[in-house]
DNA sequence: GGTGTCATGTAAACAGTTACATGATTTT
DNA sequence: AAAATCATGTAACTGTTTACATGACACC
């Protein structure tokens, strides 16, 4: 899987720059990329040689000219066979999982803080995306069956971080539990 | 982070050669990366440079010689700082979720099919978790209280698929319901 | 005779991040 | 006067994966 099928999904919504392209995919919690420079204007050069799309420069007095992109029909074929192709697995990345794993030479109160480091970053995470899905800047709403995927893939992510909020609640109860 | 860490929580339990290090790390799910050579070995040997490590060459007959890796007071140092350091979000890469968007301009059934897929992937996925945690082939049990810390990171992996799985079901059933 | 385990390592490629560079305009 | 927005791109680095290479022994 790459960020270049990502970003012929959001051509085949909507022709846009690389900057576009930045914005969206830095908004988007389900494309999880970062959205640096690097990745998306090479990204763009390999999609133009594999003729997945073509772009236009657009000269702008008042403000740089800009490329856009716009998909092809070779790349619309590209992209619905990924979106048919088998899924991958998710991937949790949980560097707290290792931390904890070596958390036994902390002192209960140690312990206690780093938990309660990790709950508050999850708390605010979980603020932060539903504030986000709350703004709702950039979705394709082309049919209500489109706004109904778009809406349980937020749901996705919230669930997400909710399950890891009340795993961490459940493991400082736990701990507490012990102590006494 | 990194695998340094990781590696360094491995030899505070017990020293072990790089050979054992990938076999640990292959078979945890907590510690999430694939534990190939190049950078189990590259890693070894920049712990040495950082003195977080010693290494003791043993000679055996009928198989290859074998490095010995021991955690030093200074490792121990380092990996306590880096368990007490705030811990990072953790990580969902989702590559389905990026697929799902652009899956509007899929028939019903290939939708359906779509969906079906990812649902066998993560319901296997998560018997393959509790098979290997039933097996539980390493695991430090040296406190009551690393016991239940050892316990209460399976638990988040489960539920972390379990909760994928549950979310997956309910966007088959929400299709299904908008269907008829 | 082929496959698997033990054990170390390297090469090449791909993926991804941070920071740098430019330059005009608009907002605070 | 400083900071943000628009817009493109490059350089250097870190992280990660796949595959290759060697060699002895054990098991089927």
């Amino acid at each position: 899987m790459s960020i270049k099928m990502a970003i012929l999904g959001i051509l085949s919504w909507k022709s846009s720059t690389g900057y576009d392209l930045k914005k969206i995919i830095e908004e988007s919690t389900a494309m999880y990329w970062s959205g640096n420079n690097n990745q998306i204007y090479k990204s763009l050069v390999q999609l133009l040689d594999e003729e997945f799309v073509t772009n236009e420069v657009q000269h702008q007095d008042s403000s740089p000219s800009k490329k856009i992109y716009t998909i092809t029909n070779k790349g619309r074929a590209a992209l619905k066979e990924w979106v048919l192709s088998p899924p991958d697995l998710p991937e949790f990345k949980k560097g707290f999982l290792t931390q904890l794993a070596w958390a036994d030479q902390l002192a209960p109160k140690e312990l206690e803080q780093l938990i309660s480091a990790y709950e508050n970053e999850i708390s605010l995470q979980l603020a932060m995306q539903q504030e986000k899905q709350r703004r709702a800047l950039f979705a394709p709403a082309r049919t209500p069956r489109e706004i109904m995927l778009w809406q349980m893939i937020d749901d996705n992510i919230v669930s997400s971080f909710n399950n890891e909020l009340i795993w961490i609640q459940n493991l400082r109860k736990t701990l507490q539990g012990n102590e006494q």
